[in-house]
RNA sequence: GCCCGGGUGGCGAAACUGGUAGACGCAUGGGACUUAAAAUCCCAUGGGAGGCAACUCCCGUGCAGGUUCGAAUCCUGCCCUGGGCACCA
C-alpha cells in the first residue's frame, strides 16, 4: 500500500480514452450483434459557448445506463450527433457578425472534444450532423415522400412578423407581444403561404398509442394535453341569406341558452354576414385585430372586445334569431372558428355578454350555484322537452334530435394543429420544391437531391418578407422538372424540428449515401431500446418524431410505428435556484471542473446531486466528497493488488451482497444517487473491516464502471486483467447472504419506539414478545398493564398495545 | 384558470407495499499526525430538557384536521414552490 501510485485522473482518463479508441471498445458490430441495445440520448444543439453541465448531466445519466447494459451482456449502440441547423445558430451568427457555415463546424469541434473528454461510450463511426448535405439530403427526401403522399401541403396561415427584424418569428421568439431582439417593437400578424405536415390526421392514433408506451408519466400527460381531444358536436345555425354557420361545442346540452354567436374576425363568412351600416366598424375592428400578434392576442389583455355584424342567425333549438358578432376571443384555428355563445354557462361568454349587454338565459340548474354555472353536474331547464334531464343525457338527446333535422352531428375535436414547417430563413435545409407557373409546386426529382443550401455571404433577412435564398439568382431560377419551363425554387427552409424528427433512424446507417436507412440495420436496431432526454422536448420533438415514424410506416418505409417504446425524462440542473441560461449568466461549463477533479469525479458528482429524473442544484462544495470516495477506492484496489487472498469477514460479505443488489436495482431504475450512496457505504465497511482484498474490490469495480469508467478500467488493469472491464460480467448476489442471520427488531409500545432487540431471522411472534418483555427498558413502559393487542411484522417490528 | 411535480437537519438528500425519520455526502466542531499548514485518519453533529456519566425523557417531515396499534407515506381542506398549457368553445 505504501508504494501505490497516486490517483491522477487526467493521465488515467487520457490513457483510457486513447485505448478505447485504438481497441474499438465502444463500437459494437452493427451488422451482427448478438443482443442489440440501442441506447439513445437526445442530441445537442452545438452552441458557441460549448457543452454546459446541463448537457453533461443528461449525457452522463444516459451513458451510465448504456454502460450498465453493456456489462449486463448487451451489444450497446450509443451514438451521438449534432442538431446544428436553426434560428438559434442563425441569430447567434447574426449577433456576432459571423456566418453560421463557418461558426457551426467550430462549435461542433468543441463539442466533440468535450464529449470525448467526459468519457461517453460513443460510437464515433456513426456521428452525424443535421447540417451535413449527406444528412439533409434525406431530410429533403423525407419531405418529398410526404409531399407525394399528400401529407405535405400548402396553406395560407398567420405568422408573427417583426417589423424591425423584417422577418417571421417563431412563437417562442415573441415575448408578451414584443420581439425578443427588439423589446420595444410590437410584433404584427401577417398571412403567408406556408408548408404544413398533416399531423392532425394522426391525432387519434398519437393519443391512443400513449397508453402502450413505457414513458415517464409527466411526459405522457403533456402529450395528452397538447393533443387536446374533446368530444362534442357540430351544430348548424342558419342565416336568412342562406349561409350556415357551423359551430363546435362540447356542451350541446346548453344550446337552448345560446343567445348570440361569435365568429373569429378572420372567419370567411364575416363579409357576407356584415350589414352595410356595420361595415365600417367591422372593418376597423378586423384591421385592429390584425395588427395584434398571435401570441398577445391569446395571452395578453383578457378584456373582451368585439363588434356586432348587424345580422342574425337562427338558434336550431329555439328557432329564435340571435345576433352574430365577431370578437378576437374566438380563434380561427380551433374548431370551426365560430361559436354559439351560452353566457349562462361559459365564463368567457358570460363576461362578453355582460360587457355588451347581451341576454343571458339559464338552462342548467345546479343547487346553490350562481351564474355562470359551468359544471356538467346539473339538470336542464328552459329547454323544452329536455327539461329535467341531466346535462350528459341531455347532450346526447339534443344532438340526436337536431341530427334528425340535419342540424347537428357528433364530433371529436383536437387542439393539435397541423405542423407548419416553413421558415423564411436561411440556416436550414431548403424545401425541395420547384414552383412552375404551369405545373404548380413540383417536387425536386430524388436523383437531384440534396438541394444544397448555397453559401450566401449576406444571409440577413430583408424587408420583402421573402427568404434570403430568393436573392441568390442562379440558385433561385431553375427549370421545372416536369415541363422544362423556367421555374423558381422554394425559398423557405424547413423547421429544425424536422431535422430531429428522424435522426435516430439515420444513426445505424450513417455510411450509406444511397438510402436514408438500411432496412437490415433498421430491423436490427430499431425501434430505439431506451431513449433518455429532457422534458423540454416532451411535446414538440417527441410528438413530431412519433408522427414521422407513424407516417413512414404507413408509406412502407419502416416496420414499426412507435420510435421510442421506452423513454425516461431527466431532471434539470439548477444553479443558484434558477434554470441555467445565458441571459441569467449562470451557465456552468464543465471543462474547468473536469480539469481540476477528473471526468469520473464530475460524472459521479452530477449524478449524486439528486435523483436523475428530478435534477439537482449545482454547487461547487459537494464535489470533494466524490473525489475522496474515488481516492479511497483507488487506494483499496492497489492494496488489494498487493494483498494475499483471504476470506471476507461475514459482515463485509453480507454488505457486498446487499450492495450488489441495491446498485443493480438502482442503476436499472436510474436512481444513480442512491446507487452511489450504497457503494460509499460498502467502501466504508471494507475500510473499517480493514479488508482491501481482491474478492472485496473486484465486484465493486464492476459496479462502479458505469459511473467512473476510466478509474474502473485502470484499477481493473492494476488487478491484473488484460481485457477491458466492460467485457466482465455484472456481479450476481445471493439473497440469503444479503439478508443475513440476525435481525434487529424495533419494539414499540403503543406505537412509540421503546427499544431494539436482536433475534435470529424468522423468530416467531411469541418468542419476540417474550424477549421484548424480558427487557427492563421496555417493561417499564408496559408497566404491568395487560397486553390488549400485539402487532408483529416479521423480522422488522413488534408493537405492544396496552 | 387548468394539468403535472415538489415542500424532510445548517446544506444536497435517503426512507421497500403504512412499520426504527434523517442513510450517503457537504459544511461545522473536537481530536490524532505535522515544526506548521494542506492532505489524510478518528469522534461528534435534527431541536429541547434533565444528569458527573453510560444514559433518560419530550418535540420534530409546509399548515389544520382525519383514518390506523402505528402516518414523511393514505384521506379532506389550506399555504408555499418548480414546470407545462392557457380566451381551445
Amino acid at each position: 500500500m505504501k508504494n501505490a501510485p497516486t490517483y491522477e485522473p487526467a493521465a488515467v482518463e487520457a490513457r483510457w480514452q486513447r485505448l478505447w479508441e485504438e481497441r474499438h471498445v465502444n463500437e459494437p458490430d452493427v451488422d451482427r450483434p448478438r443482443r442489440p441495445f440501442y441506447n439513445l440520448m437526445m442530441f445537442p444543439y452545438p452552441s458557441a459557448e460549448g457543452l454546459h453541465v446541463g448537457n453533461m448531466f443528461a449525457f452522463t445519466g444516459a451513458d451510465i445506463y448504456g454502460r450498465f447494459k453493456r456489462l449486463a451482456g448487451y451489444d450497446v449502440f450509443e451514438p451521438i450527433g449534432f442538431d446544428a441547423f436553426g434560428i438559434h445558430s442563425e441569430n447567434y451568427a447574426l449577433s456576432i457578425g459571423a456566418h453560421p457555415a463557418k461558426l457551426i463546424p467550430q462549435n461542433i469541434a468543441t463539442f466533440r472534444r468535450q464529449l470525448r473528454r467526459f468519457g461517453g461510450m460513443f460510437d464515433w463511426r456513426h456521428e452525424l450532423s443535421t447540417t451535413d448535405p449527406r444528412y439533409y439530403k434525406w431530410t429533403q427526401w423525407l419531405f418529398l415522400q410526404f409531399f407525394k403522399a399528400g401529407l405535405a401541403f400548402r396553406k395560407r396561415a398567420a405568422v408573427n412578423w417583426c417589423p424591425a427584424c423584417k422577418t417571421v418569428l417563431a412563437n417562442e421568439q415573441v415575448i408578451n407581444g414584443y420581439c425578443e431582439r427588439h423589446p420595444d417593437v410590437r410584433v404584427e400578424q401577417r398571412f403567408l403561404e406556408q408548408w404544413f405536415f398533416a399531423i392532425t390526421r394522426y391525432a387519434e392514433r398519437l393519443l391512443r398509442n400513449l397508453d402502450a408506451l413505457d414513458w415517464s408519466e409527466s411526459t405522457v400527460a403533456m402529450q395528452r394535453n397538447w393533443i387536446g381531444r374533446s368530444e362534442g358536436a357540430e351544430l348548424a345555425f342558419e342565416t336568412p341569406g342562406g349561409a350556415v354557420i357551423t359551430v363546435f361545442t362540447t356542451r350541446p346540452d346548453t344550446v337552448f341558452g345560446a343567445t348570440y354567436m361569435v365568429l373569429a374576425p378572420e372567419h370567411p363568412l364575416v363579409d357576407e354576414l356584415t350589414a352595410d351600416e356595420q361595415r365600417p366598424v367591422v372593418n376597423a375592428y378586423r384591421r385592429e385585430v390584425q395588427t395584434k400578434d398571435i401570441v398577445s392576442r391569446k395571452v395578453g389583455e383578457k378584456t373582451k372586445t368585439g363588434v356586432f355584424l348587424g345580422s342574425y342567425a337562427r338558434n336550431p333549438a329555439t328557432g329564435e334569431a340571435i345576433p352574430v358578432w365577431i370578437a378576437d376571443y374566438v380563434l380561427m384555428e380551433y374548431g370551426t372558428g365560430a361559436i354559439m355563445a351560452v353566457p349562462a354557462h361559459d365564463e368567457r361568454d358570460f363576461e362578453f355578454a355582460q360587457q355588451f349587454k347581451l341576454p343571458i338565459v339559464q338552462v342548467v340548474r345546479l343547487q346553490g350555484q350562481a351564474l355562470p354555472i359551468v359544471s356538467e353536474e346539473g339538470v336542464l331547464m328552459h329547454s323544452g322537452q329536455f327539461n329535467g334531464l341531466t346535462c350528459r343525457d341531455g347532450a346526447q338527446r339534443i344532438v340526436q334530435w337536431l341530427a334528425g333535422k340535419g342540424l347537428a352531428k357528433a364530433q371529436v375535436q383536437y387542439r393539435l394543429h397541423d405542423w407548419c414547417i416553413s421558415r423564411q430563413r436561411y440556416w436550414g435545409p431548403p424545401i425541395p420544391i420547384i414552383h412552375c407557373d404551369r405545373c404548380g409546386p413540383v417536387g425536386v426529382p430524388e436523383k437531384d437531391l440534396p438541394v444544397e443550401l448555397p453559401f450566401i455571404e449576406d444571409f440577413r433577412p430583408d424587408d420583402t418578407g421573402v427568404s434570403p435564398l430568393a436573392r441568390h439568382r442562379e440558385w433561385y431560377f431553375v427549370k421545372c422538372p416536369q415541363c422544362g419551363a423556367l421555374g423558381r425554387r422554394e425559398t423557405d427552409v424547413s423547421d429544425t424540428f424536422l431535422d430531429s424528427a428522424w435522426y435516430f433512424l439515420r444513426y445505424p446507417s450513417t455510411e450509406f449515401d444511397d438510402r436514408p436507412w438500411d432496412p437490415q440495420r433498421t430491423k436490427t436496431w430499431l425501434p430505439v431500446t431506451t431513449y433518455i432526454g429532457g422534458n423540454e422536448h416532451a411535446v414538440l420533438h417527441l410528438l413530431y418524431s412519433r408522427f414521422v415514424t407513424m407516417a413512414l410506416r404507413e408509406l412502407g418505409h419502416l416496420h414499426f410505428e412507435e420510435p421510442f417504446p421506452k423513454l425516461r425524462a431527466h431532471g434539470l440542473i439548477i444553479k443558484d435556484g434558477a434554470k441555467m441560461s445565458k441571459s441569467r449568466g449562470n451557465v456552468v461549463i464543465p471543462d474547468a471542473y473536469i480539469q481540476k477533479w477528473g471526468a469520473d469525479t464530475v460524472r459521479m458528482y452530477l449524478m449524486f446531486l439528486g435523483p436523475f429524473q428530478e435534477g439537482g442544484d449545482f454547487r461547487d462544495e459537494g464535489i470533494t466528497g466524490i473525489r475522496r470516495f474515488l481516492d479511497k477506492v483507488w487506494a483499496l484496489a492497489h492494496e488489494a493488488a498487493a494483498a494475499k487472498a483471504r476470506p471476507l469477514p461475514p459482515a463485509v460479505e453480507q454488505k457486498l451482497h446487499q450492495t450488489i443488489k441495491k446498485v443493480t436495482a438502482d442503476t436499472e431504475s436510474l436512481n444513480y444517487n442512491t446507487a452511489i450512496a450504497a457503494m460509499m457505504e460498502y467502501v466504508n465497511e471494507v475500510r473499517s473491516a480493514d479488508c482491501g482484498v481482491r474478492s472485496a474490490m473486484e465486484p465493486l469495480l464492476v459496479l462502479l464502471a458505469p459511473y467512473a469508467p476510466h478509474l474502473a478500467e485502470e484499477l481493473w488493469g492494476a488487478l491484473g486483467h488484460g481485457e477491458t472491464i466492460f467485457t466482465a460480467p455484472w456481479p450476481g448476489y445471493d439473497d440469503r447472504i444479503a439478508a443475513g442471520g440476525d435481525v434487529e427488531i424495533a419494539v414499540q409500545v403503543n406505537g412509540k419506539l421503546r427499544g431494539l432487540i436482536n433475534v435470529p431471522r424468522g423468530t416467531s411472534q411469541d418468542d419476540v414478545v417474550k424477549r421484548a418483555l424480558a427487557d427492563a427498558g421496555i417493561r417499564k413502559f408496559v408497566d404491568g398493564k395487560p397486553l390488549r393487542k400485539v402487532v408483529y411484522v416479521q423480522d422488522r417490528l413488534v408493537n405492544l398495545v396496552v
